[in-house]
DNA sequence: TCAGGGCTGTCAGCAAACTGTAATTTGTGA
DNA sequence: TCACAAATTACAGTTTGCTGACAGCCCTGA
């Protein structure tokens, strides 16, 4: 599951980061409201945590731009102050939930496992690219219906690269969400990971974009 | 059998989860009505408990959405005061029994057995698994029709497995819902535990998930 | 009260899987 | 063709899960 994160204040940015991934998401991180939108609007996304005082473009102009363009993605709307305004203008413009700073992250958590759910979290689980799925649920990819036994950092490496199909994605993007802990510079983890996943494959799933990184093919998200 | 509690108060909610679990119910709880709510939208349960007074979405709107919805499981009411009034409201929005509080553990079971008892034909109460069949009333498992005897402990892994059936359960998660009161990290209890039940079994039911916990195979429940 | 049996957690040893490193080969783009 | 990124292969250290033995606890029946 992937998840943005708009939020100007680099110190809760990156709490958020830290607690999402931690609970295993895949997290998109962005600054800038203009970019986050663009981001919301390209991109899939199974929930995205949006703060509303963003400088340049404000939080609530991103999301009904979303609504409008049909985005249907549940939004976490984080907000500096409680007021009962904000809430009722973020319920308003079609967010799914509410949440004041400061908070705990694992209110945070619950929150988000709690718009996930509602907004079908089964339908979205699935992710199909050719004759490949992934089933994030049960944490399997199949191809042409068989499973592939994919080990842990295996199956990190296609679910980042699946669900961000289509886009290209550099070593170092990818060994950094792999977050091992002893990771130098000049180390060949990532091609080593690549070569074994590719050998339990039957299809060419992952393509090499030489000097660039890694992508799949990007497959109709419907 | 799975029950769904949703109560705001932290106190009431941890006693009611501790009689449900040590009657031998899986237990999910929430503090929060919407969310609540959702769950008992999406999620197949054997009975709710459900307190009326709630912040944001109220007891009363909750049962009445799930049985415009169709949602047709055991509900028992929890509210602090007994007035004359809500027992009426409760009943007429679908409610199959009413108990005020403060209340007994004991007083709590029996209404919750009596009322799973009374919804009796749901057809929830068992659960297959390839040749594997859980039922939950007789608290039995059987393979090929054959009875498998298991220790209760066994008997709530396997449950607890199958019905999230497909679903990636961690060890931590296992741990947690097995209620050990000794449980320390590095313990290898829930390991025994899969290999005691396997060893009884003479199908492979559980799955090991590598790094990530046990999942049993997925079976269409639809 | 005591013995026996079932249940459940701990421990230690083992086997297999996982993962990073390094050396070497391959192949791609300018 | 050349330089270098990427692929491949082998290897070893570490991690993870499985297993059998054992001990404490609790209940039951003599």
């Amino acid at each position: 599951m992937r998840i943005l994160v708009i939020e100007d204040d680099d110190r809760i940015r990156a709490d958020v980061q830290t607690a999402l991934e931690s609970a295993g998401y895949i997290v998109d991180v962005e600054a800038s409201g203009e970019e986050g939108w663009f981001l919301g609007d390209t991109e899939t996304y199974g929930a995205v945590v949006l703060d509303l005082g963003l400088p340049q473009m404000d939080g609530l102009t991103i999301l009904k731009r979303w609504r409008k363009a049909e985005r249907k993605m549940p939004v976490l709307i984080l907000t500096a102050r409680g007021t009962w305004k904000e809430r009722v203008e973020g319920i308003d413009a079609g967010a799914d939930d509410y949440l004041a700073k400061p908070f705990h992250a694992e209110e945070l958590l619950a929150r988000i496992r709690a718009i996930i759910r509602r907004s079908g979290g089964n339908a979205t689980s699935v992710i199909t690219v050719g004759e490949t799925e992934l089933d994030e649920r049960q944490m399997r990819l199949t191809v042409r219906g068989v499973a592939v036994n994919l080990s842990p950092q295996e199956y990190r490496l296609v679910s980042y690269l699946m669900l961000h199909n289509g886009r290209v994605v550099s070593q170092q993007e990818l060994a950094e969400h792999l977050q091992s802990v002893h990771f130098e510079r000049e180390s060949n983890a990532v091609e080593v990971l690549v070569a074994r996943v590719r050998r339990k494959l039957p299809t060419a799933l992952i393509e090499t974009r030489r000097g660039y990184g890694y992508s799949v093919a990007k497959a109709h998200t419907e």
